[in-house]
DNA sequence: CCGTGTCTCTAAACCGGTTTAGAAGGTGTG
DNA sequence: CACACCTTCTAAACCGGTTTAGAGACACGG
């Protein structure tokens, strides 16, 4: 069946579609033929402009509707000088992508206000430096979007220079660490993270350590400055924390080291994301600890999977598709030229699960690593 | 400092870079002017056409690059009619995406194919239906794209037939199961499956278990035969194979029934994605066997979060980043009209780990899962 | 010396919209 | 009745490229 058809329509693939006399589209030329004005009224009439009787309006609709005309994104997109397109430039590598639940559910977000707007998301991923920089210059040369989504921001991010004086719109997740000319959609993590360190504290935890992300992205670093806060706020030093670049084996050989210190170690450990709480389960278990029992953990993100892990993991959880909503509606507003301003998100909400309980008695030495 | 900032230059922020002399970017008028030729001759040496004179050539190139010129991507689309835009529209629910590394690496390959091509990847999500055939029907209506990567293949895939109708060109990822005007890209997971199976064999087992995807889908089908092929090559007889939606929700779900079997319950299972295998392995960790002694476990996907579990995952590996690049310069080829044909991707390889061991003398009954 | 062919180049049309300048006609006002 | 003004509409320019038709110069062969 299958290469019945491929050799009688298609001797060779051209993986475009059989030539299916595809009616030449109409243009607004035909439009303005059929309702019999010119072409500028069809225009006019199409983005209901004033100048156009209500009459004419109605029977340049009607030809419209009966040839099924379509205005030309490309040929509006030339005279009017926009894109109908935002970008997105994910700035980590593969890998630490890969298992991060946040872009999808924000993507996710991003697209639940397209569907109105007829725009698009233009996705594109380059590890921070030269390549970063280079990639929003290509997009901002070809004019590829109105703007674009800066995520993951860093201290003294280069990108809020680049990205204005390219000439693009753009929206900040997070505040800046300095001035921006662009809005931003923020969410109080501090908060999430205080939450996470307070209930272990009334858990009765005294040593609680952080696996912090990278401490040059902005969240990372506030997250690691929230839980030293939170942590002298509820009486206890803060351990050090170990810092990390978001990674799973990153995560793991985190908890390797703070387990290291024997009678010295954490009975609690606050991640800063839950790919790492994940890993740094494995960890503690394969060093013969028992979750909870031994050792508290907690995640962020509240990813699906942590719900479904022995035990399952106590996580910050975020609203990532309403970030990404939010910030799609900012940006857009920002493009049209409205009054924009910065927007706060609700506050992450602390989801307790099994990972977490009363903290031990004595803290029991981790065993040495098993195979 | 940053509210200084704020209030200064931007009292009430646009999302615009402020008006910073951008300086007017120069036309193919401009480069002609300075050359003192035509713009036709221009855009003849840019494109390098025959009928322009080396010198004249190098004359309008010095001009051109003097001035910084890049021709308008926006002004070319139009008179070429491309877009250099490639499509990808996901149709899974968020959920199910979210910790599938697939699409990250996937798309992590295509984009190394653009680097060159100047070339843009759109993203878009929509579950499968009428959303979905919008979606396509609306890259298509807006010239979004030049052509579209097919993912996720189903039965009788209607995907297929629209896209050829809109005339998009397209690649799929993996055989259709009816003609198909569109050249594939494919690894044999089947052979993945086996060699997973093969292993189980090998260890001893005799009860394997699967935990396909949905049958609806061609690779959760595919996977689902050559699971029970194998076993049957291997002189064992398959347990039936669960369906499921690859969540890990689902995954779980999978598990609890397969272990409520008590004695008859199987001593390995081969999960068709990592996700559910991760979950898989909480579920029977609960009930309190032990993984890989009670139960062996594989996946498929090789996650990098496979490898830090406890104990970790042995899974199928196949090369998602290659797929993606082999897909992309397939399909980069397919819209420029030259001759192509189907690509089969390199065997996918079993990373052998932890959670599989020989078969238990006599499985042990799952207790009742604890809360 | 003339017709033909080749090479280099230009003018103008074209892609399909938007936008500006202004024409034509009707109404209101002094 | 003349003038201003508003409404409705059109012609033409414009966005910034590509492409076609053909002009002009030159070499070559008969």
């Amino acid at each position: 069946m299958t290469e019945d058809a491929r050799q009688a329509g298609h001797p060779e693939q051209s993986g475009r579609a059989g030539h299916s006399g595809q009616a030449a589209r109409p243009t607004i030329t035909d439009v303005a033929r059929r309702a019999g004005v010119s072409k500028s009224l069809v225009s006019f009439a199409l983005n209901d402009r004033p100048g156009v009787s209500a009459e004419t309006r109605d029977r340049i609709l009607a030809a419209a509707r009966e040839l099924g005309w379509t205005p030309s994104l490309r040929a509006r997109s030339l005279s009017v000088d926009r894109s109908y397109a935002l970008g997105l430039v994910i700035g980590r590598s593969v890998d630490v992508i890969a298992a991060d639940p946040f872009f999808h559910a924000f993507i996710a977000g991003v697209e639940s206000e397209f569907s109105t707007a007829g725009q698009v998301l233009v996705l594109t991923r380059a590890t921070p430096g030269r390549e970063e920089a280079a990639t929003y210059r290509g997009l901002a040369a070809d004019k590829r979007v109105d703007g674009v989504f800066l995520t993951d921001l860093r201290a003294d991010d280069d990108r809020i220079r680049l990205v204005s004086e390219l000439g693009l719109a753009a929206v900040t997740l997070g505040r800046p660490d300095i001035p921006s000319p662009f809005p931003s959609v923020s969410v109080d993590d501090g908060r999430g993270i205080r939450a996470a360190v307070d209930h272990l504290i009334a858990l009765g935890h005294r040593r609680i350590a952080h696996v912090a992300g990278p401490s040059n992205m902005l969240h990372g670093r506030r997250r690691a400055e929230a839980f030293a806060a939170a942590a002298r706020a509820g009486g206890v030093e803060p351990m050090a924390a170990v810092e990390t670049d978001f990674s799973a084996v990153d995560g793991a050989r985190a908890t390797r080291e703070l387990l290291a210190l024997g009678t010295e170690r954490p009975t609690a450990i606050v991640y800063s994301n839950d790919m790492m709480a994940l890993a740094g389960l494995a960890v503690a278990q394969r060093a013969g600890l028992r979750v909870p029992l031994d050792l508290s953990i907690t995640g962020f993100d509240n990813t699906e999977l942590g719900e479904h892990t022995f035990p399952s993991i106590t996580s910050v959880a975020t609203d990532a598709a309403e970030w990404g909503a939010r910030s799609a509606r900012l940006l857009l507003a920002a493009i049209a030229e409205e009054p924009v301003g910065d927007i706060e998100l609700a506050e992450p909400r602390l989801v307790i699960r099994e990972s977490t309980a009363a903290a031990p008695a004595a803290p029991v030495a981790a065993a040495p690593p098993r195979t």
